[in-house]
DNA sequence: CGTTTACCTTGACGTGCATCAATTCGCCCT
DNA sequence: AGGGCGAATTGATGCACGTCAAGGTAAACG
C-alpha cells in the first residue's frame, strides 16, 4: 500500500465536491491522500476510529460485516467514481467504522479527512445538500436491500440481480459480464456460493439463461422479469 | 385522522429546529401541521411523492415494507420524540416514500413540509450538521439490522433485543413491559408469529425467562449474554 | 511448464424456520 | 354478561437453503 500527494486538479472528479472553489480546493488536497492497494488489502475494520473517508478512482472495495463464527455478509460493494463511508463525517458517538473495508482489485482511492470536510461543510450549504443526497440514497438501498433478504427468496434476489447487471437505456444488451466472483455476488445477496450456483443452474435448466464463466446471456429477459412478479 | 394549526413553541421539542430562531420557527410552524389519527391508520403508501416529514409528539408509528404475496417486514418503529421520513428532503430522483407509514397507537404527530425545511437548511449550516448526524445513525441502524438478519439466528435476534429492552444504566432492572404487539416485533427480527412465540417458549424451559403477557422477566441475564457469544 | 491455489460446481444430507391447522386467551363492544 | 375478534400459543409437517464432501477448472506463480 502506497501514499502518494493528491492535486486539486485529481479531487475535481469527486461529485461531493464539484462547486467547491480554489482556496478550499486546496485545503482539501493538502490534507488528502493517493493510497494506492492491491486486491485483498485491508483498508479499515469494523470499529476502527473513523478519520477518513473515500473516494474510488479504480478497483473496487469491498464493505462487510462478519460474524464470530468467521461468516461474512457482503454489505456493498463500492466501484469507480463513487464514495464510501461519508457518514464518518458524522459519527458523533464515535462508534468507529460500522463495516469492514478492503480491495477486491487493485485501486486506487483518494482519502480525505473527515475533520477537514467538516470545515468545508459548515460553510458552503450547497456541498452539505450534495452530502446529505447521497446519504440518502444510501439509506434507500439499505431499505431496499432489506426488502429483498427478508421479503423474497434467493431465486427472485439473483434474477433482480441479473436484471440489474443490464444497461438501462440499451434495450435488447443481453449479455452480462460480471466484473465480481461469484461467491462475492453471493455474500451480497445473502446466499451461500453453493446455493448461487445451483440457482443459476436451475435458470439455464428452464431455459432462461446461458452461463459461461463470468459470462452470463438472458436468453428470455421476459421470462426473468417474470419470476420477480407473484 | 384531524389536523390542527401548530405554534413555535410546539416545535421546539424537535431536535433537528434546536438552534432555529424566531423568525425562522414561525415559518415552519405555518407550514406545519398536527396531525391527530387512531390506531391502524395509514399515513402514506410506498411511493407516494413525499411533500412532508414527521415528528412523533406521542403514540407510535410503524415503517413497513410488503410483498405482493401479502407479507409485511417492519423496517422501524418510531416512538415519541423522533422524527420519520427526514431523508425525504434528499429524494431528488422523486421515488416517493420507500415505505408505507402507520400508526400502531393512537398518536400525535407534528407534520413538516419538506420544501420549507430545505430552505432552513439552505440557511443554516448548524442545521445541516443535525440533519446529517440523524441519517447517519439511521444508516448505522440498518447495517445492524442486515448484520443480524443474515449471520445471526432467530434466537440470537430475540435475545439481543430482549437485552435492547433494559434500560442501560439501570443495573439490576430484568423487568421488560413490552410496548408493542408480539407479531410486530416478530415481523421487526423478521421472524414469524409462530418462531417467536417458539423461541420464548424455549428461553422459558431453559430457564432463562419468565413471561406473563406482555411481561418478561429476564431471570438470567448473563445467561442470555452468553447466547450472544460465539 | 508444471504445480499450486482459489474458485466453481454438483451431489447427498441435515435443519431452522415457515406453513397449515386447531385451540385458547384476552379484550373491545353493545 | 355474552359474543365476537384479533393475538398468542402449540403441534404436525414441509421445504428452502445451509452444510459437508468430492471433484473439476482455470488462472497465478515459481
Amino acid at each position: 500500500m502506497t501514499r502518494t500527494t493528491v492535486s486539486p486538479v485529481d479531487i475535481q472528479r469527486v461529485f461531493l465536491f464539484s462547486g467547491i472553489d480554489g482556496d478550499m480546493l486546496v485545503n482539501i488536497s493538502k490534507t488528502a491522500a493517493r493510497i494506492d492497494c492491491a486486491s485483498g488489502q485491508p483498508l479499515f475494520h469494523l470499529g476502527d476510529p473513523a478519520t477518513y473517508f473515500y473516494f474510488v478512482e479504480s478497483g473496487r472495495i469491498l464493505l462487510s460485516r462478519s460474524s464470530s463464527a468467521g461468516d461474512e455478509k457482503v454489505i456493498a460493494l463500492i466501484g469507480p467514481d463513487e464514495t464510501f463511508a461519508e457518514a464518518m463525517m458524522f459519527d458523533e458517538n464515535r462508534r468507529g467504522y460500522p463495516v469492514d473495508a478492503r480491495a477486491i482489485e487493485h485501486s486506487s482511492l483518494l482519502r480525505f479527512s473527515v475533520a477537514t470536510m467538516r470545515d468545508i461543510l459548515a460553510q458552503s450549504p450547497e456541498c452539505c445538500f450534495r452530502v446529505m443526497g447521497v446519504l440518502s440514497t444510501r439509506l434507500h438501498e439499505l431499505v431496499l436491500q432489506i426488502d429483498e433478504i427478508t421479503l423474497h427468496n434467493g431465486t427472485y434476489r439473483l434474477v433482480a440481480y441479473l436484471l440489474r447487471q443490464l444497461p438501462p437505456d440499451a434495450e435488447h444488451a443481453r449479455d452480462i459480464q460480471l466484473a465480481i466472483p461469484k461467491n462475492v455476488i453471493a455474500s451480497h445477496l445473502s446466499l451461500q456460493p453453493e446455493t448461487f450456483s445451483r440457482i443459476l443452474a436451475n435458470l439455464r435448466h428452464a431455459d432462461l439463461i446461458v452461463t459461461e464463466g463470468a459470462h452470463i446471456v438472458l436468453k428470455d429477459v421476459a421470462g426473468l422479469r417474470q419470476l420477480l412478479e407473484t
